[in-house]
RNA sequence: GCCGGGAUAGCUCAACGGUAGAGCAAUCGCUUCGUAAGCGAUAGGUUGUGGGUUCGAAUCCCAUUCCCGGCUCCA
């Protein structure tokens, strides 16, 4: 390197937002110990789009402390201190961290010296922290970040550990990034599906019924009946067979799947009837294989897959229920695969196949897929037979590469049953959410003992694909009501128009709109209040709905109407069969709108 | 489940130890109007629930339910 300046850092890069957030988090804890003396700091890492501090003391942080904290961070940052970092001697750092009483750096500072890795303190400041190092030049480069909240976390994420006070914050390198990241936080308030749902009047929450319970309204109802409608469709011609199974089975049912031991927690207790214990499903996969196994079933039948609508219940601890996102009562739009091995590439393509029309067809445009397989080492704590872990593994990944469809391969985080694809859907603000899932299952099939009867004539044992697309149909219609933020494509629009009339003149003509529209299957509501049309149109607006058909004398007269966009175009005089023909076509197209041409 | 915060009319909020109030929504009436709020009237509340302190509690205390931010877990 030559004697000139270093060149400016890169300042979007990940590597130097990494090195900011973690500097960030060494300046916060700085700034809590100077407000709350006695504070104890615990971790404090760089995570997505920011940092935390974890600290432990008798003071609850307020909103009010995180303004103190932020200013103090701020006036810190502008002293210009450089961050330095020094190896030390086991001995030398417990001196250091037992002079100030530091449990949890102890603690920490002993699990590095058992995994035999260096020991480095990082200062800057009057501040010193046990860190791996990774940060800014100096605290001068601090400059665009914001305290977030306040929130409980366990001390090493161990819930029998002591609850620790954790403070989030966001960095950036750049103003208008911390801006952008700002503005996508109240972009994602304003676009909250517990608050636009009941709001749009699609669902709510009832207290007396119980936490975790949806209750789908009308236009909810609508929505939902037309997501699962197209699903059913979708299922039948791509070789799938509907089912209906209880929501209920005797508890003997849940012994031989083995649920009642590994997934016990999960489950509702159990309910005596005429002195037999039932349970409440928490999934379908038992009752779809009761119908795989209620006659003998020859390799001519197979690929079988069955899939259902099928209504799950499970026991949610009351902290993590979120509106639709996690509930206690939820659909799954679930199938069960059961194939012979010379299957699985084929079926785990038509499953990915399945998931990328749904994708498509609701417009999610970016999406992220994961696969997840076992750690060989541990084998013992895995169903199944390590030949079909490899092969099942080595198709899931085949089938990707072939779509070229990238993805993330996490070892190790497989099921005890056996290796999945998750995908991860991207709205349209950018928030990452789980939702299909492709999974084997090396488990059930054993214990059931399925056959089938080869063409050989052998008794042979299927291989089981779990599958579900949407995930749960809650969890789905609310990443839908975020992702378009309620305005949905017209397909799905529970109210396509509304007929808005200017006076009482006009509500023959009205009605008789609305009746074509309905014979052309589409969904109008008609206002005829003695409100003026900028009322009328308002509350349309409000409601989301995506079309507004205006009749006035004029209108009428001239045999046209007046069509306005929720977008706040406005095209007069068109000829209501045209209007209806562009509209029947949108909801055939879902996603491709009309040319409007200009306004 | 755990830590912290919260709950007042359908919604958004006010009253912060001394008679619970406003706007919007609802209902009724008037208005018949051209692209985001016409006017008036009426009705609406054991202040989430249950206890306690007090002459007096929406307000202070305890318990409980539900909600929110997270942790742990997950479709």
């Amino acid at each position: 390197m030559t004697a000139t300046a270093k060149s400016a850092p890169d300042v979007s890069s990940q590597e130097y937002l990494d090195a900011l957030r973690h500097s960030c988090a060494h300046v916060m804890a700085q700034a809590v110990q100077e407000i709350f003396p006695g504070t104890k700091i615990t971790i404090g890492p760089a995570i997505e789009n920011g940092f935390y501090y974890d600290f432990d003391g008798p003071h609850h942080f307020t909103e009010e402390d995180l303004a103190k904290i932020e200013k103090r961070m701020r006036q810190i940052a502008e002293g210009n201190h450089p961050f330095s970092g020094k190896e030390q001697s086991y001995e030398e750092s417990k001196a250091y961290w037992s002079g100030r009483g530091e449990k949890y750096k102890l603690e920490l500072l002993d699990g590095i010296k058992e995994r035999g890795e260096k020991i480095t303190h990082y200062t800057h400041s009057t501040f010193t922290d046990l860190c791996r190092g990774g940060h800014l030049d100096s605290t001068k480069g601090i400059r665009h970040f914001k305290l977030l909240s306040v929130a409980g976390a366990y001390w090493r994420g161990d819930e029998k550990n002591p609850m620790l006070q954790r403070i989030y914050g966001t960095a950036w390198g750049t103003k208008d990034a911390l801006d952008g990241h700002l503005k996508m936080l109240s972009e994602a308030k304003a676009r909250d599906h517990r608050k636009l749902g009941p709001a749009l009047d699609l669902f709510s929450i009832q207290e007396l019924a119980g936490p975790g319970l949806i209750f789908w309204h009308p236009k909810g109802g609508l929505m939902r009946m037309i997501m699962e409608n197209w699903l059913r469709a979708e299922a039948l011609s791509r070789g799938y067979q509907m089912v209906y199974t209880p929501h209920i089975a005797n508890i003997d049912l849940w012994n031989t799947s083995g649920h009642r031991s590994f997934y016990k927690d999960n489950m509702f207790t159990e309910i005596e009837v005429e002195k037999a214990d039932y349970q409440l499903k928490p999934m379908n996969c038992p009752f779809h294989i009761l119908i795989y196994q209620s006659k003998l079933r020859s390799y001519r039948e197979l690929p079988m897959r069955l899939a259902e609508l099928g209504t799950v219940y499970r026991y949610e601890r009351s902290g993590v229920l979120h509106g639709l996102l996690r509930v206690r009562g939820f659909t799954q739009d679930d199938a069960h695969i059961f194939c012979t091995r010379e299957n699985i590439e084929s079926e785990v393509a038509g499953c990915i196949d399945f998931a990328l029309a749904v994708f498509a067809a609701f417009g999610f445009e970016k999406y992220q897929m994961e696969v997840s397989t076992w750690d060989p080492a541990k084998s013992a704590d895995y169903s199944g037979e390590a030949a079909d872990w490899e092969m099942a593994q080595a198709a899931l990944e085949r089938v990707l590469h072939e779509k070229k469809l990238p993805y993330k391969l996490i070892k190790g985080e497989a099921a005890f049953y056996g290796p999945k694809i998750d995908v991860k859907l991207i709205d349209a603000i950018g928030r990452a959410w789980q939702l299909s899932t492709i999974q084997f299952d090396f488990n059930l099939p054993q214990k059931f003992s399925l056959e089938y009867i080869s063409h050989d004539g052998s008794r042979q044992r299927p291989l089981m694909v779990h599958r579900a697309l949407y995930g749960s149909i809650e969890r789905f219609f609310g990443i839908l009501v975020e992702h378009y933020a309620g305005h949905f494509p017209l397909w799905l629009a529970p109210v396509q128009v509304k007929i808005l009339t200017l006076t009482d003149e006009q509500n023959a003509p009205a009605q008789a709109l609305e009746a074509k529209l309905k014979a052309a299957s589409l969904r109008p509501v008609l206002d005829l209040r003695g409100e003026k049309i900028g009322a009328k149109i308002r509350d349309a607006q409000l409601e989301k709905v995506p079309y507004m058909v205006i009749l006035g004398p004029k209108d009428v007269a001239a045999g046209v109407i007046s069509v306005r966009l929720s977008d706040g175009r406005q095209f007069q005089g068109l000829r209501d069969d045209d209007f209806i023909a562009k509209l029947v076509k949108e909801c055939s197209d879902k996603l491709t709108k009309p040319d409007w041409g200009n306004a």
